[in-house]
RNA sequence: GUGGGUAUAGCUCAGUUGGUUAGAGCGCCAGGUUGUGGCCCUGGAGGUCAUGGGUUCAACUCCCAUUAUUCACCCCA
């Protein structure tokens, strides 16, 4: 089979002109909104050493063991694409030396990230992140305000009926305790359980609570949680995240079965489900992952953070039937016939780009009665059309393309009319 | 990695029990006016019917394979 010239990657989408607009506007009010929390945005590389997602992803995670797109440079360094944002924002602020600016240090980013997976709906090999990372603040008020904000940018975008969960999956203290609680609970079963939590039970026992076998999904069911397990710091850090959540108006899902995908995270793990946009329903999940900084070099720094599908959120948005705004649109058109009014057009159309104002002029060279249908195509507000007597009189018809009512009007009033009328 | 659905024009889709020049609507371009869009009318461009093989006198149509796409499992944003 011939390699595919005129075919997108598998995976892989063009967001063409008649979405960007959409795109335009969920970006910008993220950023807007993080900015007022007090984040500033940082721009990371799309690719990182192997290592650093090996260690700050986990070598446990699906991510890890089969969805990396990695390969060798031609200086024989293992590269890989970023499967996830938060590890290459944790590596920035160690090599930048941020631990040393004012604490906390609070960041957000609107990335692509690359994952090795089959494509259903909701999920494509790339895809688009929004994210936040809040480094250096231990206490329960940094979860609340990283929830919050995502709270508030579903209430600012009109999106309802999102569904909170949240769980605790402790520290490396009491997960260790908990974890041999939790093999002693299986031991007598491991033998009737699928072959992958039979790996789980020796790296990795909390991942066995994830598995969708039906035979695990049975003898899983009356393990022990983790949340009921937790140290007493643990339980009070997370009993502050819940009252402070009460505390605004924040409802919440008590969910003791979410595990996250990544392997440093402690304490609070959180996500933002929907139901109607297939059986991806994750539009946003974080949590706390106060080892991380340390795991990848740093000094012991905690952190939370969180991580929003944009693909998934826009397919929310469509599904609550939300409306999204569309491309602006050309405030005039101006159209000429002959060369002496080509000529015309050409010192107009540029004197009034140069007053900011949004004009599109012929470079086709085409009838009067194509140029208006291409006006009204563009969705232009005013059309115009030079010619002979225009020239003569210096003097057109300015027509205004919803009523379709002209005036006569000066060619040299024409900008001021058209600055003060625009809008 | 696994399973199901789908594949005909830029888009949405017809195409009879297999039958000769593969159609429609929308979109695009042009014309119906001598210098003015929307409605209407006319014309035009645009398809190796996903690709490769097989059955047949004959394949868009039936069979097989491949690829792509889509939904689902796994897992995640």
């Amino acid at each position: 089979m011939a390699i595919m010239l005129t075919q997108a990657p598998k995976g892989t989408r063009d967001i063409l002109p008649e979405d960007i607009a959409q795109w335009n506007y969920v970006e910008q009010k993220f950023s807007e909104l993080c900015k007022k929390f007090g984040y500033k945005e940082i721009r990371i590389p799309v690719f990182e050493h192997t290592e650093l997602f090996q260690r700050g992803v986990g070598d446990t995670t699906d991510i890890v063991q089969k969805e990396m797109y990695t390969f060798k440079d031609k200086g024989d360094r293992s590269i890989t694409l970023r499967p996830e944002g938060t590890a290459g924002v944790v590596r920035s602020y160690i090599e930048h030396g941020m631990g040393s600016l004012p604490q906390p240090v609070k960041l957000f980013y609107q990335i692509t990230a690359y994952r090795y997976e089959n494509v259903q709906k909701g999920r494509y090999r790339e895809f688009h992140q929004f994210g936040v990372e809040l480094l250096g603040a231990a206490d329960p008020s940094a979860d609340v305000e990283v929830i919050s904000m995502l709270a508030l940018y579903f209430e600012q975008l009109g999106i309802k009926n999102l569904v909170l969960n949240l769980n605790s999956i402790g520290c490396p203290k009491c997960r260790s305790a908990y974890n041999e609680k939790l093999k002693a609970y299986l031991k007598e079963h491991l033998s009737s359980m699928c072959e992958t939590c039979r790996e789980r039970y020796e790296r990795n026992p909390m991942r066995i609570l994830d598995c969708k076998e039906e035979g695990c999904k049975l003898r899983i069911k009356d393990a022990p949680a983790l949340l009921d397990h937790i140290c007493d710091e643990c339980r009070d850090h997370f009993s502050k995240v819940t009252t402070r959540l009460e505390a605004i108006g924040i409802p919440y899902n008590i969910d003791k079965g979410i595990v996250r995908g990544l392997d440093y995270y402690t304490k609070t793990v959180f996500e933002f489900v929907s139901k109607n946009i297939g059986t991806q329903g994750t539009v946003c999940g974080g949590g706390r992952y106060d080892g991380l900084v340390e795991a990848c070099g740093g000094a012991p720094t905690p952190g939370i953070g969180f991580a929003l599908g944009v693909e998934r959120l826009l397919l929310e948005m469509q599904s609550q039937g939300i409306e999204l705004p569309k491309a602006e649109t050309p405030h005039i058109y101006i159209g000429a016939i002959g060369e002496k009014a080509a000529l015309m057009c050409e010192r107009l159309a540029w004197q009034l780009r140069r007053n900011n104002i949004f004009c599109v002029k012929d470079i086709m060279n085409r009838s009067v009665k194509a140029q208006m249908k291409y006006a009204d195509k563009l969705g232009a507000h005013y059309a115009l059309i030079l010619g002979d007597n225009e020239i003569e009189n210096n003097k057109a018809q300015l027509k205004d393309m919803r009523t379709g009512e002209t005036k006569d009007i000066s060619l040299d009033t024409l900008i001021d009319r058209l600055v003060k009328h625009r809008g």
